[in-house]
DNA sequence: ATATAATTAATTAAATTTATCAACTAAAAT
DNA sequence: ATTTTAGTTGATAAATTTAATTAATTATAT
């Protein structure tokens, strides 16, 4: 059990997004700065756009900005769209199976602890994360 | 991020053992109660030998038994062997990087996430989980 | 028009999880 | 003592999930 490489990409995203406000970064940039792929991190911010934690641009100058102010974006907001609640526990899986007649209460308890973790990621927003954060530099420095 | 067959099948066999506390239950029986892989469950059935949640005996008449009451065994206790703290967050993996000068706060909160988890698991024990429980007869029926 | 950059879909590659296999050790029954 | 039962250990294979790539499309500023 593990937070996903996407989790990670998407909140170091956010960080230099939060950094840079005002500005179009694009992914190209985000992927260079935090030495990613950037197809795989596209991806990852399609998810931020289509919840409208970032807005996206395309075209010339075209990139993503913030939608919300970093202290609006909890971990929580951003963890949630990577890891499921249903995925967590899924006690309906064919795989899985619940051996208990009614209400289940071994998926139950997992369903607080996962609701329990994420209670957790409301309590950091994306600006808690900016202090001592060493953020890339956007191009490469011509020396 | 989701909760390993491992963590369901150990769970699964402690209620098992539970309900048939005093007799030694072999692994073939658990695996062939819960239509699961005998060999893979062996694996799993060991983990918890080691930690001495259970015993083993080997040889003819020989299987697992409960170590510890059904009341003194919680969730926690069984899932933290399959889903270790570590790997939740893991800072220091090449692959992850902080991007943070010290104390990185992202990996630090993704802990206390982590921890809120297991102390919602530390709430349930696996007697708990027996009212309602649908146990696998031992033996199949000879009509 | 052209270059830039996001969007979408299909495919490939890597890593992890789950499962299997085979050789071994220990204990009890005969 | 020998055989059978059953747990232990380590190596390997299959399946699944996660990550990354490729290619084609759409939108937009200059």
């Amino acid at each position: 059990m593990q937070i996903s490489l996407k989790s990670e990409y998407a909140i170091h995203s956010l960080m230099i997004l939060a950094l840079y406000q005002g500005e179009e970064i694009s992914v190209d940039e985000l992927a260079m700065m935090q030495q990613i792929s950037q197809t795989y991190l596209a991806k990852v911010m399609q998810k931020l756009a289509n919840t409208n934690l970032v807005q996206s641009s395309k075209g010339f100058k075209g990139g993503y900005t913030l939608n919300l102010s970093p202290h609006e974006i909890t971990l929580a907001k951003v963890v949630t769209l990577f890891e499921k609640e249903e995925q967590f526990y899924d006690c309906k899986d064919q795989e899985r199976s619940c051996l208990q007649q009614k209400n289940c209460t071994l998926h139950k308890t997992f369903q607080q602890a996962y609701k329990a973790m994420i209670r957790e990621l409301e309590k950091v927003c994306i600006n808690d994360l900016l202090s001592g954060f060493l953020c890339p530099t956007k191009e490469t420095k011509t020396s």
